[in-house]
DNA sequence: AGACAATATGAAAGCGCTTTCAAGCCGCCT
DNA sequence: AGGCGGCTTGAAAGCGCTTTCATATTGTCT
């Protein structure tokens, strides 16, 4: 009966359709709380004595009822162990309580941890999230965004990302939308712009305040607004410190360790001096790291560096790494606030905390020489 | 006429309230693709001149439908460009195309990268992960489990946890589980089950190998199955050795960083000689090697170090950590693939990869005294 | 040629919940 | 005392889709 053959379905849709009603569920002892079907509002509604629609009205407070019905209603969800069906609440009311997270990448230390501060915000209020990964791609975004309208989320947080503004605006007019990472208005949506900028002025600052003259600097990938905004950072410090910033200094990375063990092997190949080199992030910076020391070049002693984003581990670097603070988990927590707002109909405009130098072991005053 | 005041709801309650049709979206240019309410399969059918029926059943392909149709149909669906809406089709057959994940910690790097495998296959067929995290606490993951559960995810994916056993079977009674981290045999679940002890035995082996006798054991938390299992491999390859295994060099950790500095710091305080410590995971022997480092011992030189699970970034530590090999994205893809195989009604018995040792530079030969 | 089995299709009944709509009740006003 | 407004409540209509069930069409067999 159940195990009917569909021979023109796709693989996965035999699997869907074998996969219906995997348990006939033994139909003995009939209301059982575990493992039997679990309670609807109905069922709810026959016990209590009253109608589906006041034991709605009571879950939803939408309307006054009795306490008298009210009391009815409470213990009879409680006997039932009732816990009303999001999917069919999402049906009827529009609603579905869960909010879409576009991510780049889930595995990675600095979005995993946004993705923390916005899990736990969310869950507080009795909304889950539903995370996808982008990775790093637009066209993936808009598919990515493209799932969580289909299933209908309340709202659209995107971290960062490389959509166009446009895009961003555009869905925003049919659902509430947070971004990170870029300055937008737009009704519907709120933009948490982290100051990168500043936070790239302060760490060359920082490095030009110990005393250092020759700052290489490796970017991001600078297909991301983070890493150009950081570079502009560079640039402002070395401007503000009269210094003429030198292109030769400068190599491109791609935000991950790799590619900042890269980059540091061409700077040192190219045998241009410099005493010290700002990282994009912490993880290019761990990458260029383990390429001085590669190289029998000490940090700090013969090199300064730092990095961005203050990663947990950045901490637990050898030498523990000078780098500024961005504080992910927080920035996470306001993404999901400012959603919570929007769903409330409110402007929420929420302040994005400033970044800070974090001065550990892996910057110095340049060796004299 | 939306913005009705509901004096007794409790505060999100009243922003559900409020956020209701948040965008009157203007009614006008009816049938615009975008913006415009999205269309139904009710609109495909009456597009294609035939019933809903008869496009439900060419979408899941449940029974022939004649070519004729068939084509009408796919151009109208493309011309409105028609997304089924899961929520609907969740609660009209029972299936979500949804899967629940039951984590610890989102913003793990072990963790993470599991999540990331699960979330590649689980997409590629066309279901989304539902990510929970239980923060190491068997109460919060019950709380996650029900959560999804109300959620009507088509199974659940556990990735260790501390929930019993039974607990777990009792889940599996109504869904189908995956769980990792624990050999367990139910029905309607699979268990994929990581050898702990093996790689603990080897890494305490590589140790022992290059000569060293005296090896410090710094423990996960000991409530973690993992922990358990990573110290009996430790005492088992003591043994083999025919090394009696000595408790002053058996620290207790708790998985993180700085439990890991810790641990090393008791160690040396306590004064009794090593010449190698083994980390129950690379985040305690990353944290190790930063209190050696704070103590002028240079690894591998005066203590080689050795980690478990080989993250990411362990490659990239200084010296590049010897580890052994845990591979989280494909223990994360196999999860996902056992739960396609569950739903699809089969039994799937996936070999799980063995560990390996990893030898980086941060073990060598124990220096000559 | 008539009967019977396939085959293709539509109508309609839900899935569990929200939300009008309308009705029943009560107390208060003039 | 009759009537009107406010409060509580239930009936019923969906939300968008799946899945019987029944009906029409065709083909096949004797």
């Amino acid at each position: 009966m159940t195990g009917r053959t569909v021979n023109s379905a796709p693989a996965h849709r035999i699997a869907r359709t074998m996969a219906r009603k995997p348990l006939p569920r033994t139909p003995d002892s009939p209301s059982r709380d575990t493992g039997s079907a679990p309670a609807t509002l109905g069922m709810v509604a026959e016990v209590a004595g009253v109608s589906a629609s006041t034991v709605s009205r009571i879950l939803n407070g939408t309307a006054a009822v009795s306490d008298e019905k009210k009391q009815a209603v409470y213990d009879a969800i409680a006997r039932l162990g009732f816990v009303p069906n999001p999917v069919a609440r999402g049906l009827a009311g529009g609603r579905t309580l869960s909010i879409g997270v576009v991510t780049q990448a889930l595995d990675s230390p600095f979005y995993g941890s946004a993705l923390s501060g916005i899990e736990d915000t969310l869950d507080r209020q009795g909304y889950s999230a539903l995370f996808v990964s982008g990775q790093w791609n637009a066209a993936e975004e808009a598919r990515c965004i493209e799932v969580l309208r289909a299933r209908r989320v309340d709202g659209i947080i995107v971290l960062t990302g490389r959509l166009t503004d446009a895009a961003l605006r555009e869905v925003a007019r049919a659902l509430p939308v947070v971004v990170t990472g870029r300055r937008l208005r737009a009704p519907n949506l709120v933009a948490l712009d982290f100051d990168n900028a500043e936070g790239a002025r302060l760490a060359t600052r920082h490095l030009l305040d110990l005393g250092h003259r020759r700052i290489a600097f490796i970017t991001g990938d600078v297909n991301h607004p983070d890493a150009v905004q950081r570079l502009q950072g560079y640039h402002h410090a070395l401007q503000e410190a009269g210094l003429r910033p030198d292109e030769v200094l400068v190599e491109p990375g791609l935000f991950h360790e790799e590619s900042g063990v890269a980059a540091m092997e061409r700077l040192l190949a190219r045998g241009t001096s410099f005493s010290a080199v700002f990282a994009a992030n912490d993880q290019m910076a761990i990458g260029a790291c383990l390429a001085l020391h590669r190289h029998g070049l000490r940090v700090p002693e013969d090199c300064s560096v730092i990095g961005f984003d203050d990663l947990a581990m950045s901490r637990y670097c050898i030498p523990p790494l000078s780098t500024v603070q961005h504080p992910s988990y927080e920035i996470g927590r306001l993404a999901a606030q400012a959603m919570l707002g929007l769903l409330a109909g409110e402007s929420p405009d929420l302040p994005v905390p400033m970044p800070k130098v974090v001065v550990r072991e892996s910057t110095a005053t340049p060796a004299a020489r």
